[in-house]
DNA sequence: TGATTGTAAATTGTTAACAATCCGTTTGAC
DNA sequence: GTCAAACGGATTGTTAACAATTTACAATCA
């Protein structure tokens, strides 16, 4: 189960990912507009880098972008929307599951765990950011293990949900959850992982 | 066949849309890099708006970008991916069916009687990137009075199947299953339009 | 006052030059 | 002859300057 090559990762990407992590962990308002030279200036390049990353995050769907003024943060999907996108997410996560799951190796079970013990930090000390992240790591992980095709698609989907982990209250349930989704992975057990993965999708 | 709203297209949207018609119509071979330079002489225009043209496409799953190298045509999806993609590509296109049939107005119905029009002359001349485009053209068209927040995401799906429009021997039965889709909608019959939709996305 | 036009600053869009990287070919040692 | 290092052209990545557009604000007029 060889994953593409994390080494060689584009200034571009590395800029994406962190801006993604930011808004969707709520950290920016859509109130203001997202200026490039200030964000050129933070990350000590031009403005061509910072440019293509916003363009990427608008075409994934965390930003909104309009011709001569810019992109600002997305709005939250209609209710009917949201629960399109959510039932689409759980039959994309359901289905990389059963591709990758007899494939996967201790390593990646390693990885995974890895993964839960971040999020397990982060719950503790309350640091929202990171509880996004890392929730989101192990569903990618999963899709990405399947297809790094579907991957994009996924990601897509789960950005424009907006999900607000603001309004988490019970960190030991999103711990719990997880922990379920990685227990079941490890013996190998597809129904009862894409349970768990449906339960933990809401 | 465009909506009023997107009468401003920028530079990049206009190359992105021109490029991703010849690709999907088959008419670019995933052998050969695509070469910057040579698209800016093309479209009169320098490197940077080319860039941004591909990484969208690259985005969006008709190119595949990789660091350094430069962009290629992608793959077609094995065929349990495929599956899965048209699967989703169903239920998103009734989803949208049911939240815009009831609020489509006369001028819809033209608009779409246009887009089938058109797509009648492209099948009688033969035309594979003239028939890709208006046959994608409708079913976008109802994606996006539904939801334009939906659409990237129905285009990212839509493209990675990349659909064989070479290999169709009979172009009377594209037309009339068009013809079935535009009379139900027409008729605000949801439920034959949904089966209509569902017969054409083979 | 309220609306409208004109102007300047701020911001995005585009370009061309330069830097970094890739890739095929040549060169040279063994 | 084989292999590997080095060279050079071609291509992508980044930058800074410039052009086009938007926005904020002041001046003008009814």
């Amino acid at each position: 189960m060889q994953l593409a090559e994390h080494s060689v990762r584009s200034m571009r990407e590395q800029i994406v990912d962190t801006l993604r992590a930011e808004v969707l962990a709520g950290a920016w308002t859509n109130h203001a507009p997202v200026r490039e030279q200030a964000l050129a200036e933070r990350f000590g390049v031009s403005r061509g880098p910072i440019r293509d990353a916003l363009q990427e995050l608008s075409r994934e769907g965390v930003l909104v972008y309009r011709p001569n003024k810019g992109v600002r943060v997305n709005t939250p999907p209609a209710e009917a929307e949201r629960q399109l996108l959510q039932a689409m997410r759980r039959e994309m996560e359901s289905f990389c599951l059963s591709q990758c799951i007899d494939q996967l190796t201790p390593t990646d079970d390693e990885q995974l765990a890895g993964i839960l013990a971040e999020l397990t930090r982060a719950c503790d000390s309350g640091d929202l950011s990171s509880i996004a992240d890392c929730d989101l790591a192990m569903h990618r992980y999963l899709v990405r293990s399947a297809s790094s095709e579907l991957e994009a698609i996924w990601q897509s989907i789960t950005s424009r949900l907006l999900m607000d982990y603001s309004r988490i209250d019970r960190f030991d349930q999103i711990i719990s959850e997880h922990e379920a989704i990685l227990e079941a992975v490890k013996q190998r057990d597809l129904k009862s992982a894409q349970q768990a993965i449906n339960a933990n999708i809401i």
